[in-house]
DNA sequence: GATGGTATCTGACTTAAGTCAGGAAAAACT
DNA sequence: AGTTTTTCCTGACTTAAGTCAGATACCATC
């Protein structure tokens, strides 16, 4: 007797509105109409075309202008012509409308910690909830240079290694790994790329430049949650493109056997293995890819 | 280096604003605002009080009834005038607005049903939903009688039987045990109960009447994402309640000490252990209580 | 049967949201 | 250069949503 997907899918719809309507509410409570809060939290989280607000928000033309105007008039927003179309318009927060985003923000932040205080398995909570919008969001992840000594980057790592760990036999330890340099994946000499899905981290991959026209690529994780949507090709195309733009001209990789689906991966993107170049006491598989 | 709560939890209410925005679209799109749309559809799932609807949708008096006399002049709905108090209003669907709700539901149906569909990971999204809506919707679980054949009990008890197939070390086959006769378990011999979460079981409990005065209390079932609430209490003290109604002096139960939870909770509720009073082979305690 | 409280209704508002036709400026195409 | 397309703006609307001050009918209580 499995319950109906599709009730289960609606109660879930239903608790999700009841419950999330109150973080719209924060959108209220600061003296503005829905509408305008909407376009100023569009334009501070990084909107700053007026036609891809207009689309993401559902707006027509005419009030999309208005409300526009209604923030100009405040002070919270500027426009400044687009270099290259003199048509578009390029929106930027002023100091005032980034104190007012702050603020909509700390409202939302708040109720966010009201609703998770309390709740003895927030942790599993939390699970689900990563579960969700990382399916739902799979089409909105975004592929962006970051430093790999950053905060995002240490949590793909950890993960990365936690993981590692899980699938060798003999288990893992990252001071027994030769350790990139985090030097070394940093402009001009390589590069560290981070997926992200709305702001959270969910995938990483680094180019670890020798400095001589050659690089390495490290540490290629997804997230387990965001497997099987092609994330990890899109990562290694991304790390490709970016190494060609920094001048390397060939690529290699080691990697071990306990990780099937990136050896795949390699094998069909035009990897081609290679003789073992390093002493690294993990890998047990070397490729190599000219650009 | 664990991701911040707020920011995972923010992330999964703009995931899931977003793609549950789309179901909100199928009140639209039948030729009604919004709101008379809402009002008739708070109505089909059971709200018959419009004061109860005010308060569900946060709608002005004002609001709500010149709403409610737009579907009236429509003929979806009718009032009826309460039986006990004269100025309150029963609402109740006409024939046609039975099929305009009808509509709506099929509307919502259709597009769960879309979101859902050629998702491989589906059974994990809704597993992952379940979990968030029953955690958000404890407070909305409503116990009432129904059919022990029915499905929504017959689920119950599969799951049921499964747990007790976990956690007994001899397993558990339901044809060893003294199979309660669902005959048993309705009125006016006895009772079973289901505690709804938004129309979806989430525990159940049967009261299996001797005919003499005496039941028995079988089959006490909650789902393990809505555990640690007290709906066990609830289902317990609903079971009493009606078994009193249904003019039972005294109570039994037999349980195993393989369910500390449970065997926890009668020795908390007054319930007195007795000797052994069947030769059931999974039982190894035995509890009674005089109502 | 007077008093106070409750549930709903009515009418007169204000504000927000959404629509539509048309127009100006800039870009893209021929 | 002329035409078409794109991007945004403006003004004149309609509709929906929300507010508020009473009015009406009913209930409970003394």
């Amino acid at each position: 007797m499995p319950l109906d997907p599709v009730a289960r899918f609606r109660r879930f719809a239903r608790a999700a509105t009841a419950e999330l309507g109150a973080l719209d509410q924060s959108f209220l409570g600061r003296g503005r109409p829905l509408g305008a809060a909407r376009v100023l939290n569009a334009i501070g989280r990084g909107q700053e075309d007026l036609a891809e607000i207009r689309v993401h928000l559902g707006l027509d033309s005419g009030l999309a202008s208005r409300l526009l105007r209604s923030l100009e008039q405040e002070g919270l927003v500027e426009t400044v012509r687009h270099r290259e179309d003199g048509r578009r318009r390029v929106l930027r927060l002023t100091a005032k409308g980034a104190e007012e985003f702050a603020a909509y923000e700390s409202l939302s932040d708040a109720r966010a910690a009201k609703l998770l205080a309390g709740r003895p398995d927030a942790a599993e909570l939390l699970d689900a909830m990563d579960r969700i919008a990382l399916a739902l969001g799979r089409q909105h992840v975004a592929i962006a240079e970051a430093d790999p000594r950053g905060d995002a980057a240490l949590h793909c790592l950890g993960e990365y290694y936690a993981e590692l760990g899980r699938r060798f036999a003999q288990g893992f330890d990252v001071n027994l790994s030769r350790d990139p340099q985090a030097a070394d994946m940093v402009p001009p000499k390589g590069s560290f790329l981070i997926a992200w899905s709305d702001g959270l981290p969910a995938g990483c991959v680094g180019v670890k430049g020798a400095g001589d026209g050659t690089a390495e690529i490290k540490r290629l994780w997804v997230d387990p949650l965001t497997r099987g949507a092609g994330l990890a090709r899109r990562l290694m195309a991304a790390a490709e493109a970016r190494a060609r733009a920094l001048g390397i001209g060939v690529l290699r990789l080691d990697t071990n056997s306990a990780l099937p689906e990136a050896v795949a991966l390699y094998r069909r993107d035009g990897w081609t293995e290679i003789p073992r170049f390093n002493d690294d006491p993990y890998p047990d598989l070397f490729f190599e890819k000219a650009l």
